[in-house]
DNA sequence: CGATACGGATTGTTCAACAATCCAGCAATA
DNA sequence: TATTGCTGGATTGTTGAACAATCCGTATCG
């Protein structure tokens, strides 16, 4: 018999968060948006103990801000955060490139059609489509590292990352960085793990101070 | 006026949290116990939906398990969460040591401290007061990365870690690593990254391995 | 102009209820 | 005997309503 328990229902509560999460992840819930219990409650059909509940879990992933008595906010990351998230992000991405698995054929072909996707998108200026298709690129990466704990926090990451993604007005600065991802994925299949980890780590920091500058425009 | 809001109450599903959080970090819920909604919220003079508020806290840590509809339990991890543990932690370790901060005095003496704790606590035999001196000293050094998500998620991961250590009998054992620690210590004094880094995670690798054997038997 | 008091909106927490689910033990059955 | 099926009790999932505490914008008053 298969030791999994077969499916069972979601439960409401994290019906809600998924559902929340999906919105803030679309641009939908803007960064420094409240959420208001009563009216969530309102408009998904469900109690309010129920969405608080929701509440819980995505503020432990970082995405909201909970401010006692005043309210659950959707997070505005800032300069700080920016570093922090890039620091954590050369780390996991570093190490996986530079001592995780090698990337066996099936990796290697869906880091190509990342990077394929991504050129797509960008010919249809299609940013968000660029934007996703690289994240898709990195969490490939991060997946090198055979960690499923690592792989869920660096997802974690990326959802933090796309908030502060979406206070940049040029949606099409996500293009600048194709051709790098391309680069480190031709460095990997080279077998140089040494140049693809150097590649990266410059890429990243590039992309970082990038990221710092829109930001405080 | 101090930018900083004042002290404002700790809310009520927190503090079950955190005391639920103290009461298994010290064996006093052993892994596998169940949690129990009802009885928990009358012993803490607490209602029952607070104490629910306080379980999300807590699986978002990954230190208890939430089967729906059946229940929380204090987590078991096992053999496979060992080897996760283990990997992401030599990654954030290693990353630490080779690429973080130089060690600054005052950490140094801090990491000195922990060394010498754990070896008075070794002497009287309190195997917990080592077991909590090494976790300083790692802390100490994942602190080198100098990015708060990165230090919070460790502290996370040796929490989870506390529950395989749990289940070990012989309590003994954390102090097979006291000389471990003074060795990465000497290394990093005298300034070579290298070999600091080499020798954690040797000694790493070999600690897991002792775990797993330990866990199976 | 600045301090303050007021009122509406929202959160924090509680309570009571009931359906859904799960589980252990026991009975019926083959 | 081993398997199947049932039933009752325990526990969770979710709701709705309630009320105190807190916050904040605005009008009031000195």
């Amino acid at each position: 018999m298969s030791g999994q328990r077969l499916e069972r229902p979601v439960p409401t509560a994290s019906r809600v968060a998924a559902l929340l999460r999906a919105q803030i992840s679309d641009g939908a819930l803007p960064p420094g948006s409240q959420l208001v219990e009563e009216s969530l409650a309102e408009t998904l059909g469900v109690s309010r103990n129920t969405v608080r509940e929701g509440f819980a879990l995505l503020v432990g992933e970082r995405i909201v801000d909970r401010f006692p008595s005043r309210g659950v906010f959707v997070a505005t990351p800032g300069a700080a955060d920016v570093k922090d998230l890039y620091q954590a992000r050369m780390m996991v991405e570093a190490t996986a490139v530079r001592w995780g698995l090698a990337p066996d054929e099936e990796t290697l072909r869906l880091m190509h059609t990342c990077v394929e996707e991504a050129r797509g998108f960008r010919d249809q200026q299609d940013w968000d489509g660029v934007a996703l298709a690289n994240q898709n690129f990195h969490r490939a990466i991060a997946s090198l590292t055979r960690s499923e704990r690592t792989t869920a926090w660096f997802a974690s990451l990326l959802a933090q990352l796309r908030l502060v993604f979406a206070r940049i007005a040029d949606r099409s600065f996500h293009a600048t960085y194709i051709d790098d991802n391309a680069r480190v994925l031709a460095a990997l299949e080279s077998g140089d793990r040494e140049a693809a980890t150097r590649c990266l780590v410059d890429y990243l920091e590039r992309a970082r101070d990038d990221v710092l500058v829109r930001l405080t425009i």
